[in-house]
DNA sequence: TCCCATATGGAATTTTCATTCCATTTTTGG
DNA sequence: CCAAAAATGGAATGAAAATTCCATATGGGA
């Protein structure tokens, strides 16, 4: 009988979990069976699902569901979810409470960090549905889309930038040169008023990167940019000049609007292109 | 009275949670304050907890914290916590089959799919709060921070996540290297002992990665990893893999969790060298 | 083929949780 | 300092979920 088997040690975190469900699908009856296996690839549903929930997307009964449960050598479902919902939080009531009244300000440890660097990330993608930079986004990218070669320039901080762009846009068949010699001489004669330009540079202002910007837009390239700041150079000869606010942290500045930002515009670029 | 007052619009994504949040931080009343200030620096806690770990840990009787739920705009807590169990439930059999027809979405405006791409990003911020990674973040960053000189190893859509992490490390004076000629036989003897490797790599996982990572691992260089899998083959010789996941659009991700989690390491780097 | 052990699904029960109600406290305006 | 309004916390209620129970089905061995 399956009241003495086993002596239903219960997992106490989720690598054990993980080994037992591993180790007993074989042993188990079909349905059982197949409650492991839709849980053993959908680990993350336990903690915000219900029993009828997993049972139904496992192909089974509530009860079913539960005696899987117990299988495994948890009393029950909630059992197992609780497992699965402290390994998400690490959050205690009694301790947090304090930290419900003031707000600090400054990093501390490194969940702290990580933390405060989420929360600068939510603000950045907050603005960013905010700024004025959705309306001059369509624009953007049909011009980039019109573009015989797309060239991507940016450096330091902003090179992350473009070389995602460039990631995508290969991703899409799209045309897109990642300029990664700024400064050299070999690039300028590339680009042609057939082609486009888009630049990406934040305050300070990188000089390489602004002077082969103008080079380009006074022999006729269509040039686009975007940047942090109103006062970005950009802005005296490019055709728009796309600007995101990063909110920062301890002096450092993630990149989510910009990558968040850019990501967008070069989905938008592939599309347009393909229709055309 | 509390019946007729705001037009009760419930908020219907995270972006909007969080921005009636902050706009009505300051006409709340004591109580309801803490509960949005608590709730605003632990979103990612709501889809798993209950009305009473809510309350308890906001310091407000659950009573309260669900009337501070309807004055946000929701019917009730359940209705808030749907909202963010969503996001853990993207992939259900219902959702799966639709993975084909999301093209549509891109068609319908650049203002749109930028907002989407924006709330793809607060999941994604969202789950990075929840993730196990937290708890590995700490003991990597020491290990990358005794490295003789850290190397930087990411291919594809991993390259712009750890070029941001070059320059970052860069800027804090942490010998870092970017490396860009995977697969060219001059790299493996860069590294020795001293050193320490950090490989990003997303599925599908590049071949070339993966073998220049065990290379080093197997010439005794500690090997550190970021991926979006459990099943990243970098698991079989990483001394810790940390493990994002980010939310998709239209069948793109942007690269809100990784770039977010990978600034907090390498400011931490940064900060750990500094005081040895 | 028949019997027994085991597995299964749905209904019944119990427990937990969300929500509402109300008495008490606190704040606001005069 | 008082009255009226709002806010608060705890107890009561209602809803939903977890768990158990039991009648039926299924499969393996004689």
């Amino acid at each position: 009988m399956s009241e003495n088997e086993g002596i239903a040690t219960p997992p106490t975190n989720i690598t054990q979990t993980i080994e037992r469900l591993d180790q007993m699908q074989d042993e188990l009856p079909k349905r059982l069976k197949q409650c492991a296996s839709f849980t053993r690839r959908h680990l993350h549903l336990v903690a915000v699902s219900t029993v009828s929930d997993m049972a139904k997307a496992s192909g089974v009964a509530p009860s079913v569901y539960i005696r899987f449960c117990q299988a495994i050598g948890f009393s029950g479902y909630s059992e197992m979810q609780g497992l699965f919902r402290v390994q998400y939080t690490s959050f205690r009531p009694d301790y947090e409470q304090r930290l419900a009244q003031v707000r600090p300000d400054v990093a501390q440890g490194s969940g702290q960090l990580l933390g405060e660097f989420a929360e600068a990330g939510h603000k950045s993608l907050l603005s960013l549905g905010n700024s004025v930079a959705n309306e001059g986004l369509n624009s953007v990218a049909s011009g980039l889309a019109q573009a015989r070669i797309l060239h991507l320039l940016g450096m330091r901080r902003a090179f992350a930038v473009v070389s995602n762009m460039s990631y995508l846009l290969g991703k899409m068949d799209v045309p897109a040169l990642l300029h990664t010699d700024v400064g050299h001489l070999d690039s300028p004669p590339l680009m042609t008023p057939d082609d486009a330009l888009f630049a990406v540079t934040f305050a300070p202002f990188s000089e390489d990167v602004i002077q082969q910007t103008r080079e380009a837009a006074e022999r006729g390239v269509p040039v686009y940019g975007l940047s942090d700041s109103e006062k970005c150079p950009l802005f005296e000869f490019a055709r728009e000049v796309l600007v995101v606010h990063e909110h920062e942290v301890a002096g450092f500045r993630a990149l989510n609007a910009s990558i968040t930002l850019t990501t967008a515009l070069s989905v938008l670029v592939g599309s347009q292109r393909r229709e055309s």
